[in-house]
RNA sequence: GUGGGUAUGGCUCAGUUGGUUAGAGCGCUAGGUUGUGGCCCUGGAGACCGUGGGUUCGAGUCCCACUACUCACCCCA
């Protein structure tokens, strides 16, 4: 077990590494495009903080968190998300003093959370996310979901289907809580052991599960139950989408298992051969802030998984190609030629060409089908006739076609 | 947390009704051309057959437990 990662965690090879670093490129591209800025949280948080902001009925909260006692008997947990964290900062270092909106942005954040890994899910994962505080238009749910479409389309992924809701605010879900309660408490004999427990702790969810859900078609929803505040929000959001030619659906269903969601959530959903996954999920949270004590502060924000970002890419086949790891490859016989052969890998390197020559002691042969092997664009060979004339023979290895270059002129020639 | 499947060299897999030194392809490595890659040919290294028990004269093969991986539920990124 000592060379076994722990279960639910994934490394991250050198042959792959590109992958991640292509998609952290394109988020913060896109990202500070639109005036985000990157914020980087620390990786564990004090307890409390998820229990108040993720909300303590929730079951990332109950069952999920990785949480221990620190040698100084404080209870500290892994975060199993970006938000509170972020929220965290946003009220410690009062960043309600500056101009607002604050955007922000974060870019493979680890986050866990124990539970059962499988397809698409481990325990260690990492998200890209935006959060902006303190923007109540309806202007800036839709600005965030289009950033969240375009980071997909510029990964390779795009055709998802953006699922979006309102949950409503305290007052107007509250009400429709009654509601719904009025509504499903003559049924509860009939309904599943989950459900009947949901009732209590957020009776949205029974509508969501797929055993009972068919059973209750014709129960309240909370979209016909919104205030009148709530469902101009709501509106708006659709509207401003529509103008910008971002396809949606409206999901009564999606309720989002974060206590902290306001009005506005939404999901991106990718169709597998397993079924729906989510790759991205958000929402509005304009109670948040508050409850963590700080000033009322509206916001809103999404956690985007990288890992299921690259398994939709690897699926559809858009992956990006890995970079070529040489632009050229030194090949040396004899002693006097290696110690030129090293001068000009440094050389090469200096001048920003990727380069490397043989550590292994190998044969040219073997050196050149090593180089083959790399896929190096180009194979510099110097031995004791070029080192006489001072030149190194240069060979395209794609075209097979080698000529002599000065010795002199190798890094320009390389540059071109 | 509940249920199903799987576990043999680095990878993908064979392994006949349990029978002697566990095979292949790919990969790795050396050579076939003592100055040259991709194709071809030859050689080499590399496996306590997931772990621990049990049945048996004998277990990779049968039984049990454990662990890991994997899939579904739950939940979510």
């Amino acid at each position: 077990m000592l060379t076994q990662a722990p279960k639910g965690t994934q490394d991250v090879l050198p042959q792959d590494s590109y992958r991640w670093q292509t998609i952290e490129d394109t988020m913060r591209r896109v990202a500070s495009l639109a005036g985000y800025r990157e914020i980087r949280t620390p990786i564990f948080e004090h307890t409390e903080l998820f229990q108040r902001g993720v909300g303590d009925t929730t079951d990332v909260v109950q069952k999920e968190m990785y949480t221990f006692n620190d040698k100084g008997n404080r209870s500290i947990t892994l975060k199993p998300e970006g938000t509170a964290g972020a929220a965290r900062a946003f009220i410690e270092h009062h960043l309600f003093a500056d101009p607002l909106p604050a955007k922000m942005f974060y870019v493979s954040c680890p986050a866990f959370r124990y539970e059962k890994p499988q397809n698409g899910r481990l325990r260690q994962f990492h998200q890209n996310g935006v959060e902006v505080f303190g923007a109540k238009d309806a202007s800036v749910d839709a600005e965030v979901i289009a950033l969240a479409m375009d980071v997909l389309r510029e990964n390779g992924i795009d055709g998802l289907r953006l699922a979006i809701n309102s949950i409503g605010c305290p007052a107007c879900r509250a009400a429709y809580h009654e509601k719904l309660k009025a509504y499903l408490e003559p049924k509860l004999p009939t309904l599943c052991e989950t459900c009947r427990d949901r009732f209590q702790r957020n009776p949205m969810r029974i509508l969501d599960c797929k055993e009972d859900a068919p059973k209750l078609t014709d129960a309240p929803a909370m979209l016909d139950s919104l205030c009148d505040d709530c469902k101009e929000h709501f509106d708006k959001l659709k509207a401003y989408l529509t103008a910008l030619s971002i396809p949606y659906e409206v999901d009564p269903r999606i309720v989002r298992g974060l206590d902290y969601y306001t009005k506005t959530v939404f999901e991106i959903i990718t169709d597998t051969e397993n079924g729906p996954l989510t790759v991205c999920g958000g929402g509005r949270y304009d109670g948040l802030v508050q409850e963590l004590g700080g000033p009322e502060t509206c916001g809103i924000g999404w956690g985007m998984g990288v890992e299921r970002m690259i398994m939709v890419q690897d699926a559809r086949g858009t992956a990006p190609e890995a970079p070529a790891l040489y632009d050229a490859f030194v090949c040396t016989l004899g002693d006097a030629a290696r110690l030129e052969g090293v001068k000009l890998v440094r050389e090469l390197r200096q001048a920003g060409v990727k380069a490397d020559l043989d550590h292994a002691a190998r044969s040219l042969k073997a050196q050149f089908k090593y180089a083959g092997k790399l896929n190096a664009r180009y194979v510099v060979t110097i031995a004791e006739d070029e080192l006489a004339r001072g030149v190194v023979k240069l060979r395209d290895m794609a075209e097979s076609a080698e000529r002599e270059v000065p010795r002199d002129a190798v890094a320009a020639e390389l540059r071109k």
